[in-house]
DNA sequence: GCAAAAGTGTTTCCGATACACCCATGA
DNA sequence: TCATGGGTGTATCGGAAACACTTTTGC
């Protein structure tokens, strides 16, 4: 009950962390930031692993709106269709050997818990280049088969991600919010193939998007590539039905 | 980044919130409590709107370990399966007027912040009664058709985590944690009906269910009933393969 | 023997799958 | 004119849906 322990513990921290999937003809990568550290007056040069874009939210942000804070401030990414999956709470996420130094190196108490919320997002490489913002160390999309170690428990995060992004893709054919403004009907099944990792027929799978009413097709062609001009739809939220 | 806001913000609660559903032949309900005030020392009768069981976590707890603890704790249920479904995070999600009132009763500042990670179940009536524990105000069930206004929101995690339930049942067929130790198909089809809203019929829904390698029938058959007894059946977590 | 729910197969239908050729463009 | 990916229709198959009667028990 709210009375009995509100005394017996003490307050936590609350952070986001954002799974950015990025996808061009060469297959599907994951949004990566390697911390810039700050001097910490000693000289010394601690590198933090790679991690997932994330940050701690501030006393008077909702969580979706702390997510996209995070990711436009870390990489420049603005307007990206950001959907929750699952908090991450272990009381010992951040307490790992490998991350102690560099949350030292921050004047942080290293002990201190950290419960993190999740979302994960979808972008097409060609619409979207990410920036590391001046404050930031790197920014780089990495192929999801070729994931190094990460920071806490940055690992499980990530293919929990993925394996939401997924499901949304298999089940809920809504997941048109993280598709790109204009994509072609390849491009569209191209995207199914890398996530759902199967093939698909080419006439079929364009008999089922051409009755998704959500899918519209623009007055508008593919330019100035070597064969015949593909025609560019977009996705269209307003007419979702069923 | 983690560096940049540590000392901008101050930490916050963290809560878990249980949604409990409970099924009989009567239909769907869903567990709620009624907080017992304690004595605020000026004899005022504050009363809290009925509730979701649910808590702040302990420092040094697991957020499912929570969920476990609390629904004891509450309700006395245990052993029921968790699952979580989402974190609810408005800035504002405890401060509203009609909730502040009982907060302040607490000697709790009502306006810190609490984010709630929220978990459902299901259990069958017959299996579970909760009892309250002694500090504990009233628990009881609910029919799903006729839930009250609820303090903070409530009302929105509940039915959030009715969906979750649904698309639980719907999509992946692995949510039988969920089901009573015995059952017969009957149970289990109305359990179906009940929670998915439409009609199967039985002879289909017998083919589905038994070519699931996870359900498992037992040397036993139901008695005391007057028409012909049914195969008892069980779910048997050792046998999910796909 | 009657009421009440359990249990059981076959046919029908519709949606998913498999499959091959012509078209528009840039070089 | 050729290389490249875009675009289209039909026949087949398999799983989902529809459907009715017999069985076992308690009273």
């Amino acid at each position: 009950m709210y009375f009995r322990f509100m005394m017996e513990h003490d307050a936590l921290h609350i952070s986001v962390d954002c799974v950015i999937f990025g996808y061009d003809d060469n297959g599907l990568k994951v949004l990566l930031i390697n911390q810039q550290l700050p001097n910490n007056g000693l000289g010394l040069d601690i590198k933090s692993q790679p991690q997932l874009p994330g940050d701690l939210i501030l006393i008077n942000e909702g969580l979706l709106e702390a997510a996209k804070r995070v990711l436009l401030e870390l990489t420049q990414l603005n307007g990206i269709y950001l959907k929750q999956f699952h908090a991450f709470g272990d009381p010992t996420r951040v307490q790992d050997a490998k991350d102690r130094a560099w949350l030292q190196s921050l004047r942080t108490l290293p002990d201190q818990r950290v419960i993190t919320v999740a979302y994960f997002g979808l972008v097409s490489l060609q619409d979207f280049s990410p920036k590391p913002a001046s404050f930031a160390g790197s920014v780089h999309w990495v192929d999801l088969n070729d994931i190094p170690a990460l920071a806490f428990d940055h690992n499980e995060i990530l293919s929990s991600g993925f394996e939401a992004l997924r499901e949304q893709l298999e089940s809920h054919h809504i997941s048109f919010e993280l598709l790109p403004k204009k994509f072609t009907l390849s491009q569209l099944q191209a995207l199914y193939e890398l996530v759902l990792d199967k093939k698909f027929d080419k006439r079929n799978f364009r008999k089922n998007v051409k009755r998704m009413p959500h899918v519209v097709p623009l007055n508008e062609k593919q330019k100035g590539v070597m064969h015949k001009p593909a025609q560019l739809f977009s996705f269209n939220p307003n007419e979702i039905s069923e």
